[in-house]
RNA sequence: GGAGAGAUGGCAGAGUGGUCGAAUGCGGCGGUCUCGAAAACCGUUGUUCCGCUAUCGCGGGACCGGGGGUUCGAAUCCCCCUCUCUCCGCCA
């Protein structure tokens, strides 16, 4: 969430910026604004109300000391129309405060500089795109069709389990998974990421540090006995591991990598595109978090968008680098990159990464703060996050990309991982 | 699941109605001393909101798990909630 000096100062840039997420702002800011000074009023005038009642309050404590009770009685007289007053004050505060932080809620986070206008996907701009299109037979099978084929994949199980969306990875399929996982953990440490091993249920604080609740909440799986979430990404624990904490500047940025099974309801979006692995409730992902300096935040994200570029040349996918347009980034995003691989049999690109820069929308929410050394007053961090990688859409690639008449062939940089290097 | 105890500043830990934002110790920071370090000594050390101020800063409000109440006055008394710990039971 924006911070409130932030849309006090900078109206109009506020306004502008939105725009190019096609957000009207002009109504709800005035509100806010509006608002915001009826708050201080309000709470100048209850401060200096209670700062007199302090100092009878102490005046009496006096007079008690040394028995003048009657002295005593007659300030306390004083205080009563005082008492009624702040009460009345301070009763008004409140809902005003509530208002205020709903009406904050409200905004979405302000775009960079570099981000495109655009009302939809269609707009979002390719700045990169690398590796070699596969040449395939006109035979070759979509990977649902592959899965069965090599069994390694059963939704069918899955279903008689749990229900459509859900899974089992069998045999070379799941020694599949583990060899994706390990990978992608590996070059995190490399790269300079701690591993961190987060739980994957978490409270509503959690879901509120990082924009999932209030609004989101129809996303998630609800443990609601014990009011617990299961969580969409690794995100949400990992960034909430800095929720409410000051840090020193010097330890910026911090980097975790977090490997996490990931659940989504996605509630009314099956549709045509969805079949196979292309969406799903479970998912297995690796994903980075970084807390970084504002100063220095875009150099973070560079990082991370280099960082995943390596995966996935490395497993030899055909990718493309995407700057999200205003009109299709997220809510909470101040840049994102979407990363995309050709999965050759669909003829579609899926998104498998998709790297943010959050700016300080986030922290604000987490109360996530540096001081700068020697510096007294605190500022608000930058987070960063992005896939690193979701494995279902990079399965399915690999299974498209690599089938041959002999069988499957694993990516060179998993055969170490597998131990074998065709599934067939 | 049963019984009990507790939640105070970065940590440990005092404080049971007034001058307590809070003793003390540890840690952190600055300094003295030293060739340097350690020790010792001195000082300093929370967050947040409002107002004034070009800035340093100054004045005021709030915060002792969260919410409500009693009182002129609450860390301290009362009520509700949450969480943590210990013992017993069960158990991966």
């Amino acid at each position: 969430m924006l911070t409130i000096n932030q849309i006090r100062e900078n109206k109009n840039f506020v306004i502008e910026r939105l725009k190019v997420k096609n957000f009207k702002a002009d109504e709800i800011i005035g509100k806010i604004l509006l608002l915001d000074s009826s708050r201080r009023e309000i709470q100048t005038k209850t401060d200096s109300r209670q700062n007199e009642m302090n100092i009878i309050s102490k005046e009496i404590g006096e007079l008690m000391k040394y028995g003048k009770r009657e002295e005593a009685e007659a300030a306390r007289q004083k205080t009563y129309s005082l008492k009624e007053e702040i009460k009345v004050l301070s009763d008004k505060i409140i809902p005003i405060e509530n208002e205020l932080k709903n009406e904050i809620i409200k905004l979405p986070n302000l775009p960079h500089k570099s981000v495109p206008h655009g009302k939809s996907a269609e707009e979002n701009v390719t700045v990169l795109q690398g590796g070699i299109m596969p040449e395939i037979s006109d035979k070759a099978l979509p990977h649902w069709d592959l899965i069965k084929k090599y069994d390694i994949i059963d939704f069918d199980l899955g279903i008689k389990l749990t229900g459509a969306g859900f899974p089992v990875y069998l045999g070379k399929g799941a020694k599949l998974q583990r060899a994706l996982i390990s990978f992608f953990l590996d070059e995190g440490v490399k790269a300079g990421y701690r591993e961190v091993i987060p739980p994957i249920m978490v409270n509503e604080d959690s879901g509120f540090g990082t924009g999932q609740l209030p609004d989101k909440e129809g996303q998630m799986y609800h443990a609601t006995l014990d009011n617990f979430y299961l969580i969409p990404t690794a995100e949400v624990p990992v960034t909430n591991i800095y929720r409410d904490v000051i840090m020193n500047a010097e330890v910026l940025p911090v980097k975790n990598i977090a490997y996490t099974p990931c659940f989504r309801r996605e509630a009314g979006s099956w549709g045509a595109h969805v079949r196979g692995l292309n969406r799903l409730h479970q998912f297995d992902k690796v994903e980075i978090v970084q807390i970084a300096h504002p100063d220095f935040s875009y150099e973070s994200l560079n990082d991370m968008v280099n960082h995943v570029e390596s995966l996935v040349a490395r497993l030899d996918l055909p990718y493309r680098i995407i700057r999200l347009c205003g009109g299709d980034m997220s809510f909470t995003s101040a840049l994102t990159y979407d990363f995309e691989v050709w999965a050759a049999a669909q003829k579609r690109w899926l998104e498998v990464s998709s790297v943010s820069n959050f700016e300080s929308f986030q922290a604000n929410r987490l109360k996530c703060r540096f001081k700068e050394k020697g510096d007294k007053q605190t500022k608000l961090v930058h987070t960063l996050n992005g896939s690193a990688l979701a494995l279902p859409r990079i399965v399915a690639a690999i299974l498209e990309n690599n089938q041959t008449e002999e069988g499957i062939k694993v990516p060179k940089v998993l055969v170490p991982y597998t131990g074998f290097d065709m599934i067939n």
